[in-house]
DNA sequence: ACGAATATACGACCAATTTCGTATTTCATC
DNA sequence: GATGAAATACGAAATTGGTCGTATATTCGT
């Protein structure tokens, strides 16, 4: 099986994963009703959904119980800098500061002043070296 | 046939546009050959591409000649302004801080001082209002 | 005018993703 | 113990993305 770290879950693998990050530990059950209030879909298609991901090695689950336990073996933020790596590449000619304007300039998802404080404080920090 | 905004175009085509949108205007044989210099691929699997591309929108074309001659009809920035926006949705959790934070820690796309520069720039901006 | 080169069109195939139906197992409870 | 609810396992269909082969049309050089 290839290492996890590279395997670039699918967008429904993604929805999962993010419940799994938020809630640690979960059923299939648990992450099935999460996912129905966004999403039109049957019980079985959340399960085998989740088997995939466990045999791609997305997600590990303790099996000694009749109902498994699942959680994500995935780190988060890996993840995220993965994609996102794969997204400067392939939509910003691999400039991370291209995609870093387009951000902040978003006016879907505006930032407030104390997460401009956080990035400012990133900023000091690169330009020190 | 949906609105080209709201569509997204998948990575092959992402490929494709990012030609298109640093040429300008090209035949479907220039982006063929642009993308052989990544690609094992074959012409007649670009020109597909490109069809499909033209049925969904994503790309216009001058057809009164043999030789088409095509260039995309998505802007480029609007492009990745929506795509953006999805990975912060889907991703970040709705929040562009976050997406920033990671996207400047990246070893691999590392920001020049002149760059750094220059989001200290839209920083400055974004802190006065 | 004919043949080679080059263009488009189009259908077919394969792999991956998503979906769900059905079979089987387990457990509680009556 | 029998029954029904709930869980897992598994296979199959539908969709989509990517790939290419082949057919057909156009142009150009000789």
């Amino acid at each position: 099986m290839a290492n996890p770290k590279y395997i670039k879950p699918t967008e429904s693998e993604l929805e999962i994963l993010q419940i799994l990050w938020h809630k640690g530990l979960a059923t299939v059950r648990e992450v099935h009703e999460e996912l129905c209030h966004t999403k039109d879909i049957g019980y079985t298609t959340t399960l085998k959904l989740m088997q995939i991901m466990h045999e791609k090695g997305l997600v590990k689950r303790d099996e000694s119980m009749r109902t498994h336990i699942y959680q994500a073996s995935v780190n988060k933020e890996h993840t995220q800098k993965h994609l996102l790596s794969k997204m400067i590449e392939s939509l910003f000619g691999g400039s991370s500061t291209q995609l870093v304007l387009q951000a902040l300039g978003n006016d879907n998802h505006k930032a407030t002043p104390e997460e401009l404080e956080q990035i400012q404080k990133l900023l000091d920090d690169l330009k020190k070296n």
